[in-house]
RNA sequence: CGGGGCGUAGCGCAGCCUGGUAGCGCGUCGCCUUUGGGAGGCGAAAGUCGAGAGUUCGAAUCUCUCCGCCCCGACCA
């Protein structure tokens, strides 16, 4: 490919708006463009890469056997309304109607579709399992695109889906699903861990996220110093220390006049953080819930969610207060009128809490003796904490980017849909199933966001746009150029990827932007190289240049390039 | 959707407070010189100052409404 004519230029500086490295470098070097928020064109450079990925998860997901198809991007609401999702995902969905006034959602995700096409071919138990994918754009009115290609609102995703008779092939099905997904991000270049995480409003049992950690993410993962336990925090817990119980005598009140939040008692007391109980309460189904912890944690909001089934957690206005029998700023778990949840944080011994009283707290709250409640597991681990699985290690706190989740969701969608299969013994079972995702466009970025230095992208050449970028120095040298046309028609002949640099630009232009582009291998023809009758090879992670006789160059380039990708 | 910020030439920005000729750097175009790390000279093109309404003799600048974009939070691949 001559640069010339490339569709898509570089850019000597970075759009203001663009935060991240990987969003900077992404931008600047032509990999893609923004149409309007959260809508993204890949200039030719950026497609080879997202085809190059595409290929490698093409050939993972085919060698366990998962079966390429493709389903539209439209689906008919009827499908979704099976589900229920038509209206839960009205806040996050694109749709649209057909002349006739039917209507149509630009598909979230593709559950619905697959299940019926699996209800459909899928007669016996004797065609089980089977494993399906496709690429397939998705459309997500996302509220806040982020970063580039890391959050768009439309995006293509590799998704797959499992179906099996039972729970026990299911959990093959996801195991298989599992390796591959190891095998692609290491080929791809990711360093992705495998993390467990939250199953979300469909329930279930067993959901994996792949994660890549950098600061550029917006999940934040708990991670043990000592054993292999990682969790997103949506999900992750602690070993609570056992504290000693101790006697104390009944509580007290203490007059404690607009003293409302934590910090307030903390200095007014004296104590702790943790000495006192912090109420929240909050909007429940139908029901007002009060949500115990001690004064040091917070409650963690996509445990709440799932915990109490609904979508949004919303705080208790005034009107429930007074329901419950609380006083905003002097809530407590003593005599409250709610469902009272108590974090599994909260332990037998004596704490300050609030009196349900303006101006006044209670003092040597004890939790079994005073109050009680479900206890429960709904609080942010915080750096530090201790390891739930070895009790030993202690938890550190990293962003990272899910670049793909694995979900065994069972029969959830069989269930709903009335998607079954003829068993052996004659009955009609649900499919039990899984879905497997990949966001190809994030992937890209978070590839950029995890190999670059200062001056730009470091490709690994697995996804590499090119392998090879020659530069032709200056390129308006007659030598040169001949010498620069030889080259790169003897590595093309040899399979070799080559970018091919012919622009009537300076030295320093050339380089910056082969450092910018991040292509693994620079091959330099220049008036200085010709003179010794050699080609300069570099590649782009190393400071050093190696010089080839010209005679072997295309034979030692397209060697270096086979080892590289070996 | 809650909170914050920003829209002036392709990109980065100044000008706005205190109303009066629309500017700078880079890029782009032409010619010449230059060619191993974003070169130099001469010349040139390019802006509905996000949009609309208002105040004013006069609005990029003041007021209001709308639109777009970004950041933090919540949600996702």
């Amino acid at each position: 490919m001559r640069q010339s004519t490339l569709f898509g230029r570089t850019l000597r500086e970075a759009p203001a708006d663009a935060q991240t490295r990987g969003h900077q470098l992404m931008l600047r070097a032509a990999i893609a463009r923004p149409l309007a928020s959260g809508l993204y064109t890949w200039l030719p450079l950026g497609f080879r890469v997202a085809t190059k990925i595409e290929q490698i998860i093409r050939e993972e997901m085919d060698r366990i056997g998962c079966q390429e198809m493709e389903m539209p991007v439209l689906t008919p609401s009827d499908l979704w309304k099976t589900t229920g999702r038509w209206e839960a995902l009205e806040p996050v969905t694109f749709r649209t109607k057909d002349h006739n006034g039917r209507e149509f959602m630009v598909s979230y995700t593709h559950e619905e579709a697959v299940h019926a096409h699996a209800s459909a071919e899928i007669l016996s138990y004797r065609q089980l399992p089977v494993m399906v994918y496709h690429f397939q754009s998705k459309g997500r009115d996302e509220t806040r695109p982020r970063a580039g290609l890391l959050r768009t609102r439309e995006f293509v995703m590799k998704d797959a889906y499992s179906f099996d008779a039972d729970q026990a092939g299911l959990e093959k099905s996801y195991k298989a699903q599992h390796g591959a997904y190891e095998r692609i991000f290491k080929r791809i270049g990711l360093d992705a861990t495998s993390v467990e995480s939250d199953t979300g409003a469909m329930g279930g049992d067993i959901a994996h996220e792949f994660q890549v950690l950098t600061d550029a993410g917006d999940d934040r993962i708990a991670i043990c110093s000592n054993c292999d336990y990682k969790a997103n925090l949506e999900k992750a817990t602690r070993t609570v220390p056992s504290a000693a119980r101790t006697e104390s005598d009944a509580p007290a009140e203490i007059s404690t006049p607009g003293v409302m939040t934590i910090d307030q008692l903390q200095a007014r007391l004296g104590r702790p953080a943790d000495a006192f109980l912090k109420t929240v309460l909050i909007k429940g189904k139908d029901e007002i819930v009060a949500v115990v912890l001690p004064g040091d944690r917070n409650a963690n909001e996509a445990k709440l969610r799932k915990l109490l089934d609904v979508a949004e957690i919303r705080f208790a206005n005034d009107a429930d207060f007074g329901r419950v029998g609380g006083v905003a700023g002097f809530i407590g778990p003593v005599g409250l009128r709610a469902r009272i949840l108590v974090d599994r944080s909260v332990d037998a011994r004596p704490y300050v809490a609030g009196a349900n009283k303006k101006d006044a707290h209670l003092d040597r709250v004890v939790l079994g003796r005073d109050f009680d409640g479900e206890r429960v597991d709904v609080h942010d681990v915080s750096e530090g904490d201790i390891c739930p699985r070895c009790g030993v290690g202690t938890l550190t706190i990293k962003r990272g980017v899910e670049v793909g989740n694995i979900f065994a969701y069972g029969t959830y969608y069989s269930d709903k849909m009335n998607t079954t299969f003829l068993a052996a013994d004659g009955t009609r079972r649900p499919f039990v199933g899984g879905s497997y995702g990949i966001g190809i466009g994030r992937a890209v970025q978070t590839v950029i966001e995890t190999n670059h230095d200062d001056k730009g992208i470091i490709w690994p050449i697995a996804v590499a746009p090119y392998q090879v970028h020659v530069i032709a120095l200056p390129s308006n040298d007659e030598a040169v150029r001949t010498a620069a046309d030889a080259l790169v028609g003897d590595l093309e002949r040899a399979d070799v990827e080559v970018l091919y640099d012919d622009r009537e630009e300076t030295a320093g232009v050339k380089f910056a932007d082969a450092d910018l582009v991040g292509i693994p291998f620079r091959a330099t023809v220049s008036k200085r190289t010709l003179k010794e009758d050699q080609v300069e090879l570099k590649p782009r992670s190393a400071s050093e240049a190696e010089f080839i006789p010209r005679k072997i160059a295309t034979e030692r380039i397209a060697g270096a390039v086979r080892r590289a990708l070996a």
